[in-house]
DNA sequence: CAACTTCTTGACCGTGCGTCACTTTTTAAC
DNA sequence: GTTAAAAAGTGACGCACGGTCAAGAAGTTG
């Protein structure tokens, strides 16, 4: 019976996806070392075998979530990379769709930075780290695109041997560093950083700047148009305050 | 007896750096899986339980690993902000400051991040957590120090709302960031990023020019003198080498 | 309905962390 | 040197958790 196969496929299915939000959530409110098997399995009103035929161990469900989390992040990218006006406006709503990022999915950056440990990445398949990478790459190649149309418009001028990429990797690093410090270092505020979303806007900003990417803005022009950005291109995410903290 | 006293004592604290020792070892070359209790008494020679005399758990001996790892980080910090210069030269030795750490050290780089997963995090002591985020602190305060003397000296001048530590945090976590790509994408060549230790160190650099750090420099003044800085205030270091790749 | 395939189950195993009652060594007192 | 108390060392044990697999249930097919 044709319709009764794929009800049940479809039953599975279902399993694996209310399987990876519950890993999810169990990570994000309880942390990875609640996130056991057996009370997955509890929690899903199955048997721990039922679960590997799922998947393989438990490394890989943290995987397949950073492939949720990626494929989210890919998606913010490409709506910033294909937005209206000039490379710079663009980059500007990459910078943007980073923060939304961090600020409305957390649990999707906590996890694409968990799976990043070799303890955790070694236990994984071929086939899930390729998938990882080969979405890493393609955020990647957004970003650089950007630069590539600068460069080509002839906004901007890299210093010899650099690469798109690594003028790209200066912003991307020092986003992901700053938040990544922000979510492991709960006290940010005693050693002098009050409000970690304003530096990183500044900090990329200012990266920008000093590799003279035209046009110039001023600092005030550059935070309207931040906010612009963020209620316009990314007006289906949940708006952006100023001073947003999490 | 004083002096058997003594000999018991410090055959103790041998142990315990032994101890330290051997588990920073299991941990470069075999990874954070194979660091077991067992392993560890096997490798010393001694029995589990006397490993608990030293360390209420495992988590606390990685824990205990990057404290000597921030310490070293804090000494090169502090021989780069103590270096001789104008501020802008500071900043630049503890750019080189950086490089050292994490082409030289690799070791502390990785257990300062692994450190930092809350799996691990949590099962740590009070004290030593506070240890930690107090030596970090202090790096963070030195590297804002010089911000602060440029700011004195009339070469720099911070947008409004930012604070020092806020724009030291932008070349930090540009740099954090690049390095522990790096260390966790193995393949960071395919997607265009040749040299990381160059493109940081163009980053930063630009970085800095996006503040409009006096004075300025062209790319090749800026090379030149990071190597030289590296080659003259960290002499007791290994020299750096242009093209380095680990 | 029977034969076959696919899926589900949970008892079971191995591993590795951490404990603790017991032994050995060290220290201190006389 | 002897002895009692304190400190340090030991490894068998308990336990939690990841992962397996043989047996049974459910679904499919002719």
């Amino acid at each position: 019976m044709q319709a009764s196969k794929t009800k049940k496929k479809r039953e599975i299915e279902h399993r694996e996806s209310r399987l990876l939000e519950t890993a999810g959530s169990i990570l994000m409110n309880e942390g990875l070392n609640d996130l056991t098997m057996e009370r997955l399995a509890d929690e899903l009103a199955t048997a721990k075998g039922t679960i590997y035929n799922h998947f393989p161990n438990r490394e890989e469900i943290l995987l397949a979530l950073a492939v949720k989390a990626i494929n989210k992040r890919l998606e913010l990218f490409d709506i910033a990379s294909t937005s209206p006006g000039n490379p710079k406006q663009r980059i500007l709503a990459v910078n943007v769709a980073c923060e939304i990022y961090v600020v409305h999915y957390p649990q999707y950056f906590i996890v694409e930075n968990i799976v990043r440990h070799a303890a955790i990445w070694d236990r994984c398949s071929e086939e899930r780290r390729n998938l990882l990478r080969s979405e890493e790459g393609r955020c990647m190649a957004l970003v650089a695109g950007i630069v590539r149309a600068a460069i080509a418009s002839g906004d901007l001028k890299l210093p010899t041997g650099i690469s798109p990429e690594e003028m790209a990797l200066s912003l991307w690093s020092l986003t992901y560093g700053s938040y990544l410090l922000n979510v492991t270092s709960p006290s940010l505020k005693d050693i002098g950083i009050n409000d970690i979303y304003r530096a990183v806007r500044v900090g990329c900003l200012k990266t920008v700047d000093g590799y003279q990417w035209k046009p110039e803005w001023t600092d005030d022009q550059h935070t309207r148009l931040f906010f612009e950005i963020s209620k316009t291109v990314f007006a289906d995410e949940p708006p952006l305050m100023v001073g947003d903290e999490v």
